[in-house]
RNA sequence: GAGGGCGUAGCGAAGCUGGUUAUCGCGACGGCCUGUCACGCCGUAGAUCGCGGGUUCGAUCCCCGUCGCUCUCGCCA
C-alpha cells in the first residue's frame, strides 16, 4: 500500500526566528488557536517545541481561503509557506516565535478532531478523571508536556552520570518470586504450574544484592516497582525508582555518592546549585524535633519539649502524662501577617491532632508583657514568662502543646500540627532543602501479631555496637540506614546490607521467620551468601517523587504519563477488566466474588 | 476498613432561608469581520441539577441511602 502523501515538516513550531525570514518551510502540527477575520486569517500552530503564528492572508487562493475555513481546534495540519517578519506592532514579545509569522501557501488537513471533551489550553483544569479518560489531550497541555519533558531531563542527567561513573545499568526481572513481610504483592499467575505464582517485584532488592555477589561492584537501573496497597498523592500501583548498589562500601560512601550525584543532576536540570553536603539528622532527632521522619527543614516552627515545664505547671493532665512516662511537647505559632488565631483555627488545628492519636491540643495566647491568655493559660500562672522565653515568643503568637504517654503519637501528632502550620501560615520557603535521616531503628514492634518486624526491610545491616544485643534488646537496635528528605517527602531509603549468612539468618528469626521458612522464601539470597559475598549497599531513590516536587506538584499523577486514579484503575484504558473464562481456565483460575459488589 | 471535600449543558463555574423560563464564561453550530495573538460582534442549539428514596402543596436546594471522583487516617518492609 502507498504511503500516504503529506508534506512533511521542514522545522519545528519553536525553532523559527528573524533569521529564517524569506525561507519557504513546512510545519506540522495541531490547530492550537484560530482566529478567522475573514478576509485575514490567524492560526496559532502548536507541536512539542513551541507555537508558531500562521497567516492566511487576503491573497490566498480560494481553495487556501476555503481549507483554512475548515480548520477546529485540534485538527492535525501541515502548512507549507514562507517565513516573514511581522510588522513592528504586530510583534508579539510574549511568544518565544513572536517576531515572526508563516505566510500560508497551502494547508493540508492530516486529521480532523472532533470537538473536545475538554479545553486544553490549561485555563480551567477539568475533574482528574476526565483527564485520565482522555490523557492524549490531557498530554497536549503545556504543563504536562513540561512535566513530561523535565521528567526525561531528570532521568538523562541521572544516567549520564551513572554511566561516566563507571556503574552498569542492569536489568533485573519483573516476574520473581513472592516474598513475606512488606507491601501486598501484584501476583502473575504461572500457565505451566497450577497454584504457583510469580510476583511483581516491591523493589529490586534481593537481585541488586545478588548482582553484588556476582561481582558488578557498581549497579544501578530505572526500575518499575509494584505496590498493592491503596493510593495516594505521592503513591501509585507502580511507581519508578533509581535503584543503585554498590559493593565494599560503607554509609558515608553511598551517601556522599548520592550528595554528587544529586549536585550534578539539579544543576544540569534546575540550574539550582545545592550543597556540597546534606544535613544529617537522626530519625530520634527528626521525631522530637519535626515531629515526623521526612521533616520540610523549608521553615522552623520546630517542637520543643515540655516535660520539665509539664510538671511544674498546675495542669493535672500534663503531670499525670509526665508521670507515667509521657511525654508533653509543644511548638509556638509565629503570629504573621494576616494571620488570626481564632476559636475556628484552632478548632481545625486539633482536628489535625487528633486524626494522628492525640487526645487533644492545648494552647494558650501570648498577650502583652510576658502575658498568657485563653485555652490552657491558667494553669501556667505564676510561670508564664518561662513559657513564652522557651519559644522565645511574641505578642499574638499562639502556643501549641500536646501531651501523650505514646512517644511517637506525641511526636507525629505534634508534627501534623506543624505541617499545617507551615503551609497555612505560609511559613514555606522556596527551594530545595534536602536532609539524610539516619540511625533509624531495625525493628519495631507488630501488636496485632506479637512480634518485631524489620522497620525497613529485613536485609539491613545492625549497626555494630548492638550486634551483642541484637535478640536480647531488638527495639533499641538502630541499623546502618539511611533516608534521603526532600522538602518533607521521602525521596530515598537505603542500608549497608547484612552479607553474613548467620547474620541473616538471626534477623529473620527475630522477625518470626524460622530458619526452615527462611530457607524455602529466602534461600537463594542464603546460598549466595555462602559463596564470598562482598560488603555492600545502596539506595533507591523514587522518581516520581523527586519530578513531582521540582514540578511543584502535589501529586505523582502529574509527572506520569499514564497513572491510575485513587481507586486504583485507569479511566483510559478501563483497566483492569474482566477476561475471557478461557483466559482464566488456562491459568487455572476461578473468580471468587464478594459478597456484595459482585460486578462493576 | 474509616473520615473530610466535591458531583448543576461537552468543560469550568454561579445559583438555593425550598417556588427562577436554572445563570455566566469557554467550547460547538450558523453568520459578519483585513493585523489578530484568550481577536471581536450578532445569532442558535445544548441540563432527566450523579442516582434512588423521603419530608413538602412544591426539592437542584432539606433529610436518608447509594454510586463516582478526590484528599487524608489505617495500610505502604
Amino acid at each position: 500500500m502507498a504511503e500516504e502523501a503529506f508534506s512533511q515538516r521542514t522545522t519545528t513550531c519553536g525553532g523559527l526566528t528573524k533569521a529564517d525570514a524569506g525561507k519557504k518551510v513546512v510545519l506540522n502540527g495541531w490547530v492550537h488557536r484560530d482566529r478567522n477575520h475573514g478576509a485575514l486569517h490567524f492560526i496559532n500552530l502548536r507541536d512539542r517545541y513551541g507555537i508558531t503564528q500562521v497567516v492566511v492572508d487576503d491573497d490566498a487562493s480560494k481553495e487556501l481561503q476555503e481549507t483554512a475555513a475548515k480548520l477546529r481546534m485540534e485538527f492535525c495540519i501541515a502548512v507549507t509557506g514562507v517565513v516573514r517578519l511581522r510588522p513592528d506592532t504586530m510583534v508579539n514579545l510574549d511568544m518565544a516565535t513572536g517576531e515572526v509569522e508563516v505566510k500560508a501557501e497551502s494547508i493540508e488537513i492530516l486529521s480532523k478532531c472532533l470537538p473536545l471533551p475538554f479545553m486544553i489550553d490549561g485555563e480551567a483544569e477539568p475533574n482528574e478523571d476526565l483527564r485520565l479518560k482522555y490523557r492524549f489531550l490531557d498530554l497536549r497541555t503545556q504543563g504536562m508536556q513540561e512535566r513530561i519533558k523535565l521528567r526525561h531531563e531528570f532521568i538523562k542527567a541521572i544516567r549520564e552520570y551513572f554511566y561516566r561513573t563507571d556503574f552498569y545499568e542492569i536489568e533485573t526481572p519483573t516476574l520473581i518470586k513472592s516474598t513475606p513481610e512488606g507491601a501486598r504483592d501484584f501476583l502473575v499467575p504461572s500457565r505451566f504450574y497450577p497454584g504457583k505464582f510469580f510476583a511483581l517485584p516491591q523493589s529490586p532488592q534481593l537481585y541488586k544484592q545478588i548482582l553484588m555477589v556476582g561481582g558488578f561492584d557498581k549497579y544501578f537501573q530505572i526500575a518499575r516497582c509494584y505496590r498493592d496497597e491503596d493510593a495516594r498523592g505521592d503513591r501509585q500501583l507502580e511507581f519508578t525508582q533509581l535503584d543503585m548498589e554498590m559493593s565494599f562500601v560503607k554509609r558515608d560512601d553511598v551517601l556522599e555518592l548520592m550528595e554528587e550525584m544529586f549536585n550534578e543532576v539539579f544543576m544540569k536540570v534546575q540550574n539550582v546549585q545545592l550543597p556540597a553536603h546534606f544535613r544529617r539528622i537522626t530519625y530520634h532527632d527528626s521525631m522530637n524535633t519535626y515531629g515526623n521522619d521526612k521533616p520540610d527543614l523549608r521553615f522552623g516552627l520546630e517542637i520543643h519539649d515540655l516535660n520539665d515545664l509539664a510538671t511544674k505547671s498546675s495542669f493535672d493532665m500534663f503531670k499525670t502524662t509526665v508521670e507515667n512516662k509521657g511525654f508533653v511537647k509543644g511548638l509556638c505559632a509565629p503570629k504573621t501577617e494576616g494571620t488570626n488565631f481564632s476559636r475556628k483555627v484552632i478548632d481545625a488545628l486539633q482536628d489535625t491532632a487528633k486524626i494522628y492519636g492525640a487526645k487533644g491540643l492545648a494552647w494558650a495566647k501570648v498577650g502583652a508583657d510576658n502575658k498568657l491568655s485563653g485555652g490552657v493559660s491558667k494553669f501556667f500562672v505564676g510561670m508564664e514568662e518561662e513559657l513564652i522565653n522557651e519559644f522565645d515568643a511574641k505578642e499574638g503568637d499562639l502556643i501549641l502543646m500536646i501531651a501523650q504517654e505514646d512517644w511517637k503519637k506525641c511526636c507525629t501528632s505534634m508534627g501534623a500540627v506543624r505541617s499545617k502550620l507551615g503551609k497555612d501560615l505560609d511559613l514555606i520557603k522556596e527551594g530545595y532543602e534536602f536532609c539524610w535521616i539516619i540511625d533509624f531503628p531495625l525493628f519495631e514492634f507488630n501488636e496485632d501479631e506479637n512480634h518485631w518486624e524489620a522497620a525497613h526491610h529485613m536485609f539491613s545491616m545492625p549497626q555494630a555496637q548492638y550486634l551483642d544485643t541484637l535478640e536480647s534488646d531488638p527495639g533499641s537496635v538502630k541499623g546502618d540506614l539511611y533516608d534521603l528528605v526532600l522538602n518533607g517527602y521521602e525521596c530515598a531509603s537505603g542500608s549497608i546490607r547484612i552479607h553474613d549468612v548467620e547474620l541473616q539468618k538471626k534477623i529473620f528469626r527475630i522477625c518470626n521467620i524460622d530458619d526452615a521458612t527462611a530457607q524455602e522464601k529466602f534461600g537463594f539470597l542464603l546460598d549466595a551468601f555462602k559463596f564470598g559475598p562482598p560488603p555492600h549497599g545502596g539506595i533507591a531513590p523514587g522518581i516520581d517523587r523527586m519530578v513531582m516536587i521540582m514540578a511543584q506538584q502535589t501529586s505523582i499523577k502529574e509527572v506520569i504519563a499514564f497513572p491510575k486514579n485513587t481507586a486504583a484503575c485507569s479511566p483510559m484504558d478501563d483497566s483492569p477488566s474482566f477476561v475471557e473464562q478461557d483466559q482464566l481456565e488456562e491459568l487455572h483460575l476461578k473468580a471468587i466474588f464478594p459478597e456484595k459488589k459482585s460486578d462493576k
